[in-house]
DNA sequence: TTTACACATCCGCCTATGCGGATTAATATG
DNA sequence: CATATTAATCCGCATAGGCGGATGTGTAAA
């Protein structure tokens, strides 16, 4: 896959379409929508929206490779957060706004926060 | 390819990433952004761009079909215009705005501006 | 109705990319 | 070092979609 610079810079033809095809693919937009929120590691987003693994390390490396998340690792786990921009600020906040309103991402959500609530209960006993 | 309903009444989340793919495209881009300032035929995009005639207008099909376009015919002619949403409008102009704003796109216009005098300088004679 | 023009569509070809199971790699822990 | 856990990568497979020349279609003029 074509490496893009992230809107650090400014941005030339191919890194601006290269941006969208990260955002064509369902997948990648209901794991934007969860990370827009909060950090989370793989088997987060795996647990919340069902995924098998390597679909969910595929689309992440996909959204890392195209600047719009990064990931650090701590002991066992990675853990992915959303890059902030630092210019072309306002698209970026519209394209997320509106993700985060369409239905299927405000559920992905609520399961999230589900499966996040179990898992420090078990954590607890 | 799968139709898109353009943002016209709320969007789901196939809709959205089929909006994206949309604009995951070089050449597409460049044509939309052509189209954000008028009404064109398919051979003034094609010079503007020296693009294969088929390139063209297989790209103006695909904009037609996810919403961004509509098309008439005039005479033998096809005029294919923007469409303007009635919803998001706010992301809708971000991404035009940033659109117009590329380098490559700004040039596209002014190839387009000469070749359209010299068109009607043509005409003229 | 023939011809010319503008455009849409078809065609074969090729690359990108989606999928998910299987394997590999990195990191604890015993 | 053996094992478990977590995640990345590999694999074969299937589909989407890009390209541009060739062909088909709609319109107008001769």
């Amino acid at each position: 896959m074509k490496q893009y610079k992230f809107p650090h810079s400014q941005q030339d033809l191919a890194d601006v379409a290269q941006m969208y095809k990260a955002l064509s693919d369902e997948t990648r937009l209901r794991i934007l929508g969860l990370l827009w929120a909060k950090e989370l590691c793989v088997c987060d987003i795996m647990e919340a929206l069902s995924l098998p693994q390597s679909t969910a390390s595929r689309h992440l490396a996909y959204l890392k490779n195209s600047g719009w998340v990064s990931g650090r690792r701590v002991e066992k786990w990675m853990y992915y957060k959303r890059n902030l921009p630092t210019t072309q600020t306002k698209l970026f906040d519209e394209i997320v706004n509106n993700l985060i309103a369409i239905p299927r991402c405000k559920d992905d959500s609520l399961v999230l926060e589900k499966h996040l609530k179990k898992k420090n209960k078990q954590e607890c006993e």
